[in-house]
RNA sequence: GGGCGCAUAGCUCAGCGGUAGAGCACUGGUCUUACAAACCAGCGGUCGUAGGUUCGAUCCCUACUGCGCCCACCA
């Protein structure tokens, strides 16, 4: 790196020699630039994660692993694009950038792709064939059935196909990630520390496997967690049906009519008189004649329907608390396919039941509600016709059925959900965290605090990593799942399926008094949860571990708060005793142009990769840059084009700085001129509030900052000290004119670096050794002593030479017209101001004879418009008739 | 129903107890040798509604309205 860099007025740089290596290009394009510099970086390893480095040099940074089989859109590059900003300012303050980049390959989303894209599916039962080759052409509707060995080695064939492209769209935006640091949630570190983290929740009593009615998707079939719920609408009609009584029909009303076999009970709100006399007794099923108790609980609500509700294993997780609460029997119909059971419930035994049952069994629930109603038509059971309602119901958030409940045994690790203690314990650790925007916390809170049962971790899934986990079969070859077996840390990781137990063999699988590995799957966020401690070498690098963790920064939109922030907390609260990392920046979404959130299902998603090459990276991450933490942002293609604009300017202005003036050397002790010292200290001025702006996440205040100068020291400064700085006056002004653009361009690209790494990176190249993205973070120190230099005059006298072309405009005249006189009015002290460069006015204004600046106390009460600080007025100089 | 956020120019957004700002769009102009995908100039707002606090409110407080998001809501 230059010593000028670090010392600009170093007394060893050579400021009396004008002839530095300077590389201007005649033309300047940003096309090609990304292509460049992004292999340049790689490279040269420009960000590459110096661990030598003690902990207090250190910024280390948690970003999501995204979902390698998904598709990105312009939403994920805006987020990703925030914490880029924050790594290169905490770099260039000189902090060792901990940044690494994940991929999330793990689970169902990539089990998906893989049976479409191939076209196979995978059936456990099958033997590994080791020729399997997928088929040339994938048909959707004939899946191929594979084995679950077969199945994995697709999965893991084609994320690394994914993962390359996804790296590729990272380089090409420039983040600044260190790619020696990169995890995958399927890969080895990802498998040890899962399965680590997991022995130990379980050792310490934080995780537990429990028979329980779970959630559950009958397309995918398997169990689902609270944090994947979605609720939609869901249509849906009120069926008022009748149970019998001694006393005569009771109608209840429902919109699961095909639920009726499997009532447990009817409740009834203990304050309800119409029905107080009937609790203690029981009722007979319509259709199937079942005697169903009929039980009073605070939860029934007196209002609805008739206030008597059936309560059925499970239609609802109200069913849930009512079964467990009032201790009432399982009697389960729907299977985990979805459809009703094949065999007749053995609480069905009636000669009518079985008849009626007959007519269900086999059917999806949508097929078995129909007939079930025919029945009750028949019966004379259904008052009415069914009312149709719309409703909302819990779906898995990718996918298309509604939720059933059923009872499975499941892996818990304990959240809050079922112990308040521990559920303070979490909102507490929140608190430790700062948010950006502040207001993201009441949505943890929020979301801590509605937990309603313990977090679910395992999934009936192929791909993903394996509990490590056995349990001892008994003398009938049944599994005692209350004593699992586990393995030691040091065996890790394990496949229960092909590793065996310690003090077991091969041979002992599956055989009584044997050994049973653990079919499941974690779920991926079970792995993503520990992120932090993936990257950061958690018991595998202590050394890297402590210079790293807990991080310092974990950014994300805020539609995984509930998911991936809040299970980190939990496993880094057990783990760790400690909150993950001391910041979290919350970004928002990109809406479209009516604001409605993007989606591919609703096509008005944009592919980053048409937006990049259409506007280039620059300018594509000055628009990210312009959504504030927590703001949802439309999209709209006319700022990028904006953004361009500016890269394009820092381009040109570069060029003319350093080419036509020929000014490069960033000297501040030769900047003697008043305007270019005011202009000096406007950048002064500006880098203090860029700098204390990044200092608090606000990213978006640091680029309009620097923005803003840069526009002005464009339109304004340049233009003014133009005439001077080619030489027209003296040799001493000149000089004074060159070091300021030189000091100012130093400054300012470093200022834009964040923002615009290629650009900025580009243009230091033509004059700068080394990178600006390891180029120190300017001070306002840097660019001399400033005390007393008052940067509102160069706003005089900018709004002077405004003035002045103001004249020519209002005149229809090119602004290289001649005026042969001009006269500036205003405020004395502001008037005074303008005065001072009344050369460079002259020049820049090409006044040709008086310029006379005019003090006036008055308000000026004519044509001035009422902000002007100065008026302006002049006589244009007719062109010589030819 | 609970929580959170937003409401300022046609659009996207800053701002803030003291006479309203930027960019885009729009209008008019200029080939000015860094930049015509540029530059110059200009038009444009009773700061959602109603109260309150204050010498003074776009800003603070209260209520309301509208929009968005999170959570709950399956009889």
């Amino acid at each position: 790196m230059s010593d000028l860099i670090e010392q600009p007025t170093s007394p060893e740089t050579d400021a009396t020699s004008p002839s530095r290596r300077v590389d201007v290009p005649e033309k300047a394009v940003l096309e090609g630039l990304e292509e460049r510099w992004s292999q340049c970086w790689l490279e040269d390893e420009t960000y590459a994660f110096d661990r030598t480095r003690p902990r207090a040099e250190v910024y280390s940074i948690d970003t999501p692993p995204p979902t390698v089989s998904g598709a990105l859109h312009v939403g994920h590059v805006f987020s990703y694009t925030h914490p880029d900003l924050i790594a290169r300012f905490q770099r260039m303050r000189g902090k060792s950038v901990f940044y690494p980049m994940g991929w999330d390959d793990n689970g169902l989303p990539t089990e998906r792709r893989v049976q479409n894209y191939f076209g196979v599916r995978c059936d456990p039962s099958m033997p590994y064939d080791a020729d399997f080759t997928p088929p040339e052409k994938p048909d959707p509707k004939k899946q191929v059935s594979i084995s679950r060995p077969n199945f994995i080695e697709l999965c893991e064939r084609l994320v690394i196909e994914d993962e390359k492209v996804f790296e590729t769209l990272w380089r090409t935006l420039g983040l600044s990630v260190d790619w020696n640091q990169h995890y995958t949630t399927i890969g080895p570190k990802a498998q040890v520390a899962s399965q680590r983290a997991f022995l130990r929740n379980f050792a310490r009593g934080e995780a537990y496997l429990q028979e329980a009615p779970t959630l559950w998707d009958v397309t995918f079939q398997t169990a689902v967690a609270q944090a994947e719920l979605e609720a939609r609408d869901y249509a849906g009609a009120y069926h008022r049906v009748s149970f019998h009584g001694a006393s005569g029909p009771l109608p209840i009303e429902t919109t699961r009519p095909e639920l009726i076999p499997s009532v447990v009970a009817l409740i009834a709100h203990p304050d309800d008189e119409r029905y107080q006399d009937l609790v203690g007794t029981t009722v007979a099923s319509p259709v199937f004649g079942v005697e169903i108790p009929v039980v009073a609980h605070p939860a029934a609500e007196i209002e609805k329907g008739s206030g008597l509700v059936m309560c059925c294993t499970f239609g609802d997780l109200t069913d849930v608390t009512w079964w467990r609460e009032l201790q009432l029997p399982v009697r389960t119909v729907i299977q985990r396919d979805g459809r009703f059971s094949r065999d007749t419930p053995a609480w069905l035994s009636s000669e009518a039941a079985t008849a009626a049952y007959a007519e269900l069994a086999g059917k999806t629930v949508f097929s078995a509600r129909e007939a079930m109603v025919a029945a009750l038509r028949a019966s004379g059971d259904l008052e009415g016709e069914p009312k149709p309602t719309q409703r909302m119901a819990n779906f898995y958030e990718k996918g298309d059925k509604p939720l059933e409940i059923v009872s499975t045994r499941q892996w818990y690790i304990t959240n809050g959900g079922r112990d308040a203690d521990l559920r303070s314990e979490m909102v507490a650790r929140g608190a430790e965290v700062t948010w950006v925007p502040t207001h993201m916390k009441h949505r943890y809170d929020n979301w801590v605090n509605g937990l309603n049962g313990d977090w679910l971790i395992s999934r009936q899934r192929f791909f993903g990593i394996p509990f490590p986990v056995w349990y001892p079969l008994d003398d009938q070859g049944e599994p005692d799942y209350e004593h699992p077996l586990m393995p030691r840390e040091d065996e890790l990781p394990v496949d229960p399926s092909t590793d065996v137990p310690g003090g077991y063999d091969e041979a002992q699988r599956g055989k009584p008094r044997g050994f049973l590995g653990d079919p499941d799957v974690m779920d991926t966020w079970a792995t993503s949860s520990l992120t932090p401690q993936i990257s950061g070498g958690w018991e595998s690098d202590e050394d890297l571990f402590s210079r790293v963790f807990p991080m310092d920064l974990c950014t994300h939109a805020h539609e995984i708060i509930r998911t991936w922030l809040f299970s980190r907390i939990v496993r880094a609260h057990f783990e760790n005793h400690v909150a993950p990392w001391s910041h979290a920046m919350i970004s928002g979404f990109v809406v479209d142009p009516d604001r409605k959130k993007m989606s591919k299902s609703k096509n008005n998603a944009i592919v980053p990769d048409e937006i990049l090459a259409k506007f280039g990276a620059d300018a594509v991450r000055w628009r990210a840059a312009m959504a504030r933490p927590g703001l949802d942002s439309p999209f709209d293609e006319n700022q990028m084009k904006v953004g361009r604009r500016l890269a394009m300017k820092v381009l040109n202005a570069s060029k003319f700085v350093l080419g036509s003036v020929g000014a490069t050397e960033p000297d501040p002790a030769a900047v003697v001129e008043p305007v270019d010292r005011a202009m000096l200290a406007g950048l002064a001025r500006t880098v203090t509030r860029a700098t204390s702006a990044f200092e608090a996440y606000d990213y978006t205040t640091a680029l309009e900052v620097s923005e803003k100068f840069f526009w002005e020291f464009c339109d304004d400064y340049l233009e003014l000290v133009k005439e001077r700085a080619y030489g027209s006056r003296d040799e001493a002004g000149a000089a004074s004119a060159r070091a300021a653009l030189a000091v100012a361009l130093h400054t300012q690209l470093r200022l834009l670096a964040p923002f615009m790494p290629y650009v900025t990176e580009e243009v230091w190249s033509w004059w700068q050794d080394g990178s600006v993205h390891l180029a120190t973070w300017p001070a306002p120190g840097e660019l001399g002593d400033l005390d007393g230099v008052d940067p509102a005059m160069l706003v005089a006298v900018a709004a002077a030479l405004a003035g002045l072309r103001g004249v020519k405009s209002q005149a229809k005249v090119s602004m290289r017209t001649e005026l042969a006189h001009a006269e500036v009015t205003g405020p004395p002290a502001t008037v005074a101001l303008a005065a001072q460069a009344e050369s460079d006015l002259r020049a820049a204004g090409r006044v040709t004879g008086d310029l006379r600046f005019t003090g006036s106390d008055s308000t000026g009460s004519d044509s001035a418009g009422a902000g002007d600080p100065v008026t302006v007025t002049a006589e244009v100089t007719p062109p010589a008739t030819p």
